[in-house]
DNA sequence: GAGATTATCACATCATCATGTAATACTATA
DNA sequence: TATAGTATTACATGATGATGTGATAATCTC
């Protein structure tokens, strides 16, 4: 079987090192390039189509987070596992959004870097709890304050009709009520939002989720 | 020091039973409570505040689900672990978004079971490693593809300001340049966005993140 | 240096929107 | 039953927006 390539791009030389030896040291990998830059990053993952790379969080100039952009953006799929050396680091979350696969500290690099590389590579997403914590923590959505604007469902429709682009006189004809009622119940809409036009009262009703 | 108090909520009475036991079996636990259904989960919870609660996410009639958001709905921050049979239920990413803390598939309840509640109590967050994946890709923003509808950084900055409902008259003003510019501009962008109103441009550059 | 792109300004016209005022009718609920 | 809230329609007016046409100047590229 051929053995698991591997890129590395981590900025200290001496870590650098380190990472590389604990690939080489198993035959079962194989270190396909290790760099200390991102400059190329597009360049080198697609000329040489590692099977998984090992990422710096924080580098110099181009950080290691729009490097994963990049490669997402080339519609590459390679698993990246971030390194980093703090898990409160509020790039962390920026970095998985990005399209990480996973992350380890690098404290537990000597400990963990197999057992997160073989996590990774049966589909899993290693990280450690705080992190999982941070992650499920941005994913709860805010427990809506149960109808905040206080919009009747008719409003609420509207609202959501207009949020869509719609016209007065396209949501008058579907809802079958004349433009003038669509006047009346927007005119309530912007009352009950504080705001004066349609634009405001979209962005305000996109943002905060009441459509 | 106190024990700490479990509720549990699992439709199958022979489930329920032996998760009952497996807290009753650890002294530092106690039982607080066990029901079949959630109906009242909130008069529940508020009125014995428990430490932790195991929840069924598939049950009859109000699913566990709702109840997690109900709870977090009247603010109560107690950790709660999901209990469900299949990992790739599509119902664990809505029960995490309403606000659980966890989870834990039910064939791993006898192993795992202390090992979740301790993560959960240290902050963490238990979950497989298949879930662990679903959460993560679901973070995963689509790659934008670069600048998709060709706008200039002009036309963006005017676009964003539309988008927080300025008029052509203020985006004048705070561009300092002509309102016939503006609407020049404007004309720009919906060509390129192939929309003919403020309020489609608004909508679809937020619901795209163009802003 | 010709051509393309961008940013700028102007004018005109019709459509759409924002806002005020006013009225009717149908719930609910006190 | 009286009152409050909701949904509906109407009319009027000034403001704002959408769209077409045309023009100038700066910058960049071939």
């Amino acid at each position: 079987m051929k053995p698991l390539s591997v890129f590395i791009f981590e900025d200290n030389a001496l870590l650098r090192e380190s990472i590389g030896s604990l690939i080489l040291a198993k035959p079962e990998m194989k270190l396909l390039g290790a760099f200390e830059n991102v400059h190329t990053v597009k360049d080198q993952v697609s000329k040489y189509n590692p099977d998984l790379i090992l990422m710096d969080i924080d580098m110099p100039g181009r950080s290691g987070i729009e490097a994963v952009k990049e490669i997402r953006q080339s519609n590459i799929q390679t698993p990246i596992i971030m390194l980093t050396v703090f898990d409160d680091n509020t790039h962390v979350l920026d970095a998985i959004r990005a399209g990480a696969s996973g992350y380890l500290l690098k404290k537990h690099l000597s400990t963990k870097l197999y057992d997160s590389i073989e996590e990774v590579l049966a589909g899993g997403a290693p990280m450690s709890p705080s992190v999982a914590r941070m992650v499920i923590a941005s994913m709860h959505q805010k427990p809506q304050l149960e109808n905040t604007y206080q919009l009747t469902s008719r409003e609420k429709e509207i609202l959501t009709s207009l949020s869509k682009g719609n016209s007065y006189k396209l949501i008058a004809a579907q809802f079958e009520i004349s433009i003038d009622t669509v006047r009346t119940h927007i005119k309530k809409i912007y009352e009950k939002l504080h705001v004066h036009s349609q634009t405001e009262a979209v962005s305000k009703a996109i943002n905060e989720r009441l459509v």
